[in-house]
DNA sequence: ATTATATAAATGTCTGACAATTGAACATTT
DNA sequence: AAATGTTCAATTGTCAGACATTTATATAAT
């Protein structure tokens, strides 16, 4: 926790290129630079702010990594201003999980909570094109699972796109990282079975057709139910052990 | 979402400084460094890779910023693996409720939803030193509150301890970064009285009490009163606008 | 039309230098 | 003896200039 009976604040002496990528993040936060817009060069932002290049491309790996801009080399690349925030939280949310060694029954047990709350808001929020995008969900799954492939992906994501239809910016986030955590740990199991992943679709789809009816009670209880078994799953499983 | 019915994954067209800091944060999570190792100087760890200076400063830019190192200026300077996981995770969701302008309503609510279900795990949770610790919390903020200065920091601490005592680093994560943004929020706030702090302490208090005397259904409604108010606060008050 | 080639603009990397910061040892002053 | 000033050296921070690589576009060749 941050000492707050301290009489003087520490003078931060910052470095040039975390001044200069506050000055463009705050450009940013004003709206001068909209997502889409293209920043000038390296060379030319050098020039303008009067430092050096490599200040600058230290300032602009600080921008691209909080998610600001992304970088396209070559003939009419440069620094771009786009909105990849989210994808950075959750690499920072699998990162800090693995640095920590966080438990996987930490993180299922939060899940557990988080996605019951955020089911109240599905069910007062989603719209019919939330339960389209839901329905194409379950199609893409079904239509792997036909083939006999396991349909991970469309499973995770079917989580994903329930937050999105809760409406609310923070189940987005929190959301998205826990199951990047998860999908991390997954990709480092030993193969789940087919009808594990049936069962998980088949799970989907009965709570959308609860979204659908406005069941609420029902769905919670379905909801519930897989969120259980989920947990099982994974806190049960074997990771495979990668040691150098 | 991402596109799951690809032939062949991209070809990944990594630049050398981010191998390089991937290579580094392997070794991390191997437990090769461990927090508090200091890793070789910029010029030494360039030699070792046989690449250039600056390559070696933008991967340390990576893992600046990804919360694994800390770099120190000066003779017995250089790189040192540290933690700060947590900060820069608050830092990026401070940064990404800017960006795109997320409402405080959506704040409060989430957050209503999450520190309840927080407050399950403290009484199942918190031991002897939790509960030290958020008494001193509390008579740090009454020190303040008898000299008639507002105890603003104490009181967010005081959520965030109750997130650490929930023994759960997920709640820990997100609550420190709700609060996060409150705080930034509540920077740019009209100030807000000794009245309306004196209060939230009293709540504190007496939700602590609750604990302490393992009364759940009382603490939990206190809890939920406190919470309410502080979101009708929230999104009541005119943030101060600051347009340049 | 398709494919190959050339061009130019931008990022990525290298080299070498100097400035600024800072811990530690030592010297000076009070 | 304790506080203050000085010097030294290691390390990061910054600068300047060069070349390598990538890539969109225009042009030429087949």
């Amino acid at each position: 926790m941050a000492n707050h009976d301290r009489i003087f604040t520490p003078y931060k002496n910052k470095r040039s290129f975390e001044e200069i990528s506050n000055e463009i993040k705050a450009l940013i936060f004003e709206g001068v630079f909209k997502p889409g817009h293209k920043l000038p060069s390296e060379i030319e932002i050098a020039r303008q702010f009067n430092v050096s290049r490599q200040t600058i491309r230290e300032a602009m790996r600080i921008l691209e990594l909080s998610g600001f801009i992304t970088i396209q080399r070559g003939v009419k690349g440069g620094p771009l201003v786009q909105d990849t925030i989210e994808g950075r939280i959750t690499n920072l949310f699998v990162d800090g999980f693995k640095f920590k060694k966080i438990s996987l029954e930490e993180l299922t047990i939060a899940r557990f909570d988080i996605e019951r709350a955020m089911l109240i808001h599905v069910f007062q929020n989603a719209d019919d094109s939330d339960i389209e995008t839901l329905n194409t969900n379950i199609l893409k799954a079904r239509k792997k699972l036909d083939k006999a492939v396991i349909a991970f992906e469309e499973n995770v994501d079917f989580h994903k796109l329930l937050a999105k239809a809760s409406k609310n910016y923070i189940y987005v986030l929190v959301v998205e990282s826990i199951m990047a955590i998860v999908s991390d740990f997954r990709s480092r199991l030993e193969s789940v079975g087919i009808e594990r992943s049936r069962r998980v679709t088949n799970y989907h789809e009965e709570i959308l057709k609860g979204i659908i009816n406005r069941d609420f009670d029902k769905t919670m209880k379905l909801f519930e139910e897989h969120l259980w078994e989920v947990r099982q799953l994974l806190t049960s499983s074997q990771p495979t052990i990668t040691r150098t």
